[in-house]
RNA sequence: GACCCCGUAGCUCAACCGGAUAGAGCACUUGCCUUCUAAGCAAGGGGUUGCGUGUUCGAGUCACGCCGGGGUCGCCA
């Protein structure tokens, strides 16, 4: 199936051919002014343009062709050039039948064939999920769901921060406690006590008191490479203590994903490619790639032509530990040997651009991205009302777990308020009020563009009025609620017909989903998805508002808006599915 | 200093390849619950798109220059 829009796109581009000019200009889009036409081709303009022609009269002579076609209720020629058209009721209620008929809703298939590694998350270990990891988690997920919709094959990896310099702050702050001897004693062989010595809560007080010493004092730090160094050499005590830390932090990683419904096929860390560098380099550097400057080992990286200094990818520091840069290579020499994916997606705050600019060069160069496309998709910081990180009012990071019990708090207030959910059972209460708050957090986020800075504003996470993830929710719990009575009344459902401006506007939205789709992938964009969601239910709503569906006495038109209904429902829940939201029974 | 992102209504944000009268939500004003859930629907006010110049039939969008905010710039991630 083909939306309607690239539909129209072909007829007006053969329009366009049979006119001698090229088919480019028979693009297609919904129309800017709704008042007007549905649909409107900008191309004539163009044509005119290039042609240095009358944009009218070529507008005219594609129309004339158009107008003897059956698919039109209207071609008109408005303003300069632009070609308005309408689609016949009848074209628009068969188009809506196909749709209801394919269970995929006629979604593109832009990856058929096609294997996506897409990184996200990147949490650390050792280090709680504050409020910043929001992003990363949520867009990637929305994306990881939207390729997968647009049949990817889909491999999402949340790339664990698990090997760095981190690891050695951790490892030094714990043996100057001596909370753990045996795991510096370099007589000890092993084996080592399967109990963690530190818990997560641990953890979260070490890591910032650890990072704090190194930063006061340069022999803390000093120290805290060398930790780093003998860790990533295998020193025995060192990777027993640094497996328990990542088996505690996975846990409470774990625990967060799960609660924003968010999921990775892979649970991999910088550590697990580090038997790869080794040969890596020594390959790199036996093909002359990887140079010796200022005592560490790089990749150059500068291309001719750069606008502004490219500093060199660093694969080993001067005391022989690796960076980040090093791991991200070995990881994407990991993720071509295994998945030889068409693309790797990076979902990873725009900040880290030129770091991701400096990796991918070093892989293009030293080909070891095979035929993988390597993108950054980068999203905007999270700012505080005063533009700065978000803060809890103690002064502190506000934590992602504390966020989400804040928004479901407010949505368990929010049914208390509203005394609808007051006879249901107290666990479908709290289901509603978890899916709720959730679908208030995640809309609000995704409908910013990504990458825009934006400010937090908790009031924002914890609205359920308006252009919200609450009210798509509403409008496809009200349509189920719709359905059910239906069933119990013994109504059928019939395919969709179009009689009234609302059903008109309603079927023109819901044909806009392939559109949607393929314009949400191409510019990983959940936003448009966001946009597409929130018309789609106030086309509905408008619909509900103005026809009554149950009383319908004409058994026809109430099958065939019924059937409409179901189209509707079933187009909001594969929308709000790719963007992580659920949809309650009730609410 | 160089480079990257951003600047749109009181607030938070949209605007597909340069298109017509720059759109939503919140807040504000006013209607609508004795037939499907009012977390809703309908109507209204609110704009020199930071400033300037240029390209174009046409600029929020492209180019250049300012102003303002954020960010990055070899051994942190």
């Amino acid at each position: 199936m083909t939306s309607l829009a690239a539909e129209l796109s072909a007829v007006v581009s053969a329009a366009f051919a049979a006119e001698g000019l090229s088919a480019k200009f028979g693009q297609v889009q919904a129309s800017d002014r709704p008042d007007l036409a549905q649909f409107q081709c900008n191309g004539a303009l163009a044509a005119a343009k290039e042609a240095k022609a009358n944009p009218r009269q070529i507008a005219q002579k594609v129309a004339d062709r158009l107008k003897a076609g059956p698919l039109f209720a209207k071609v008109e020629i408005a303003g300069p050039g632009f070609i308005n058209l309408d689609v016949t009721d009848a074209a628009l209620a068969e188009r809506a039948g196909a749709m209801s008929a394919d269970d995929r809703l006629g979604a593109p298939e832009t990856g058929r064939g096609k294997t996506l590694v897409i990184d996200f998350g990147g949490p650390n270990v050792a280090k709680p999920m504050h409020v910043g990891h929001l992003r990363s988690a949520i867009i990637g997920d929305c994306l990881q769901r939207l390729f997968r919709a647009n049949a990817w094959t889909v491999v999402s990896d949340v790339h664990l921060g698990d090997w760095g310099l981190q690891m050695g702050q951790l490892i030094s702050e714990i043996g100057r406690r001596g909370t753990a001897p045996v795991y510096f004693d370099a007589a000890c062989k092993g084996p080592y006590p399967d109990e963690s010595p530190v818990t997560m809560d641990d953890l979260e007080e070490i890591y910032p008191a650890a990072a704090a010493a190194c930063k006061a004092d340069p022999a803390r730090l000093e120290e805290a490479r060398r930790a780093t160094a003998e860790l990533q050499a295998g020193r025995p005590g060192y990777l027993a203590l640094w497996r328990h830390f990542v088996k505690v932090s996975e846990r409470g990683l774990n625990r967060e994903y799960s609660s924003l419904g968010v999921t990775f096929d892979l649970w991999n860390g910088e550590a697990s490619v580090d038997p790869l560098i080794a040969p890596m380099i020594e390959d790199l550097k036996r093909r002359g790639l990887a140079v010796e400057s200022e005592g560490a080992l790089v990749i150059e990286v500068a291309e001719p032509g750069d606008k502004k200094e490219m500093p060199p990818l660093l694969l080993l520091k001067s005391d022989g530990a690796v960076l980040y840069g090093t791991t991200d290579l070995a990881t994407i020499v990991d993720r071509v040997k295994h998945y030889d994916p068409e693309l790797i997606l990076y979902v990873v705050d725009q900040r880290q651009h030129g770091h991701f600019e400096q990796v991918f060069r070093a892989a293009r160069k030293t080909q070891l991205s095979g035929k993988a496309i390597l993108e950054h998709a980068g999203f905007g910081t999270m700012n505080g009302a005063d533009g700065k990180p978000f803060k809890t009012r103690a002064g502190g990071v506000m934590k992602l777990y504390d966020l989400i019990a804040m928004t479901t708090d407010e949505a368990q207030k929010r049914l208390a308020e509203a005394g609808i959910a007051g006879d249901y059972p107290e666990e479908e209460r709290n289901d509603i009020a978890r899916k709720v708050g959730i679908a208030a957090l995640k809309f609000a986020d995704l409908s910013n563009y990504r990458l825009t800075d934006y400010i937090f504003d908790l009031a924002r996470f914890t609205r359920f009025e308006g252009k919200t993830g609450p009210y798509l929710q509403y409008a496809a719990v009200r349509t189920q609620s719709i359905l059910r009575k239906a069933e119990d009344e013994g109504f059928a459902a019939a395919a969709p017909v179009v009689r009234s401006p609302e059903e008109r506007a309603l079927v023109l939205q819901l044909l806009g989903l392939p559109g949607a789709m393929e314009a949400a992938e191409d510019k990983r964009a959940p936003n448009i998805l966001c946009e597409y969601a929130f018309e789609l239910a106030q086309s509905f709503s408008r619909f509900y508002a103005e026809h009554h569906i149950l009383s319908e006495q004409d058994a026809d038109l109430r099958a065939a808006r019924l059937g409409l209904c179901r189209l509707t429902v079933d187009t909001l829940a594969k929308v709000l599915g790719i963007l992580g939201i659920e949809i309650p029974q009730r609410m």
